[in-house]
DNA sequence: ATGTTCTTGTGATCACTTTCACAAGCAGAG
DNA sequence: CTCTGCTTGTGAAAGTGATCACAAGAACAT
């Protein structure tokens, strides 16, 4: 079990996987094969099956996967055994969402700390944390072992602050400035571009005019 | 040219392309390498020619691509020629903070109608956008042809939400919400799913203690 | 004209993912 | 105990995307 590398699709698949049976979990269902699992999350039985193989054999043959098992397997693979410390750096439009955004705390992520180089924003009370100046970070990472920042600044303002962040002891980050983010190697990162979304909208609309066919 | 299917990835990189040379051609630069335009959109030279030879031979050898004529090349590949119209359904923490985040309306995407199911947001003005009732959609669709529907509601709600945009004359469907959405075929889909990609974090991270290395 | 330097465009190759197909195994009925 | 129906786990095959490597130009200097 616990194979080398697993490509980014398969642990989003898991993640998936996961949402589902902890759905299925909380209507008290015993049993699901990958069959039903692929349909609620779309994809395919084989593939769901690949996915759970790289990490072990967790069901039964003619049986299907213990619904409640798998869940804390799952929840074991992913790192989500315990809850994690998430600090949001610029509190514009979208960072202020993203404090009051409900899903993260039910889902195991306690956002603990705001910075936002405008003083003015200094004290701001946003879904109960406190705004606080860009130069508290370092005493915050540290302070509430915050391992995810999350960049919500401007996007010049985006790389310097990543690199703060990281410095300050963070492990990963999740961006939602439209830029490349340089980071030393070791930290993750996943990007949220919400233009760059859209653009490839644009593309299979447009493409798909004259074409017969478009993205799945 | 104009090859038959073009992976999603790849449209991803040319939308990434299209962003520096934007950059680029406002500071008055003519000529571009694929090497350079790697290096700034965090891909290598070769991908970037394989990318761009999908769609024809915009470069000189010797030399590299014309930056203002590649630019309007991918506009144009991209369906970003003209404007497109949005509508943001659902107006809770992260449907107010798409209707107020500037960037859209600088890359060409106008959101011009918001709608929510709850009658006490009916008639707020948020970023010059006035929130209308869900039974105002069809109409709002229709006349002010919307092409794009992002999706901000509860998940509880966000399939009717998005099959509703769809019949309305949507072509395309941004979602937020963190559930999969059944369309129909023809419909462009992407999903911008945050917990999903901060459980990626939480793999990567956790997967790299003990390990070597973590995912880029 | 010729040579040098540079960079594109692209077939070939390689690496990685997904799909296929089926033996192995489990449960329940007879 | 054996037979039947069902589902997993997995090697093999197919498919897809990324990388390599190099011939084919383009500009410029001599």
């Amino acid at each position: 079990m616990n194979a080398r590398k697993i490509s980014d699709s398969t642990v989003r698949r898991l993640s998936r996987y996961l949402r589902q049976l902890r759905d299925l979990d909380q209507h008290d269902r015993k049993v699901v094969s990958s069959r039903e699992l692929a349909q609620a999350t779309g994809t395919t039985a084989a593939q769901v099956r690949k996915d759970l193989s790289h990490f072990g054999s967790f069901g039964k043959r003619g049986q299907g996967y213990p619904v409640s098992d798998l869940r804390v397997q799952l929840e074991e693979i992913l790192g989500l055994t315990h809850r994690w410390n998430v600090a949001v750096l610029g509190v514009g439009k979208i960072g202020s969402a993203l404090l009051g955004y409900g899903y993260f705390a039910q889902r195991g992520f306690d956002i603990v700390a705001a910075y936002d180089a405008d003083p003015a924003k200094t004290g701001l009370d946003l879904g109960g944390v406190r705004v606080q100046p860009l130069d508290a970070l370092e005493r915050g990472f540290a302070d509430l072992e915050i391992s995810i920042g999350i960049i919500a600044t401007p996007p010049e303002a985006a790389q310097a602050a990543a690199t703060r962040a990281v410095r300050a002891g963070a492990s990963a980050i999740l961006n939602f400035a439209p830029i490349k983010l340089d980071l030393p190697p070791g930290v993750a990162l996943r990007t949220m571009d919400m233009t760059l979304e859209l653009e490839g909208l644009c593309y299979m609309v447009t493409a798909a005019r004259g074409d017969g066919e478009v993205g799945r």
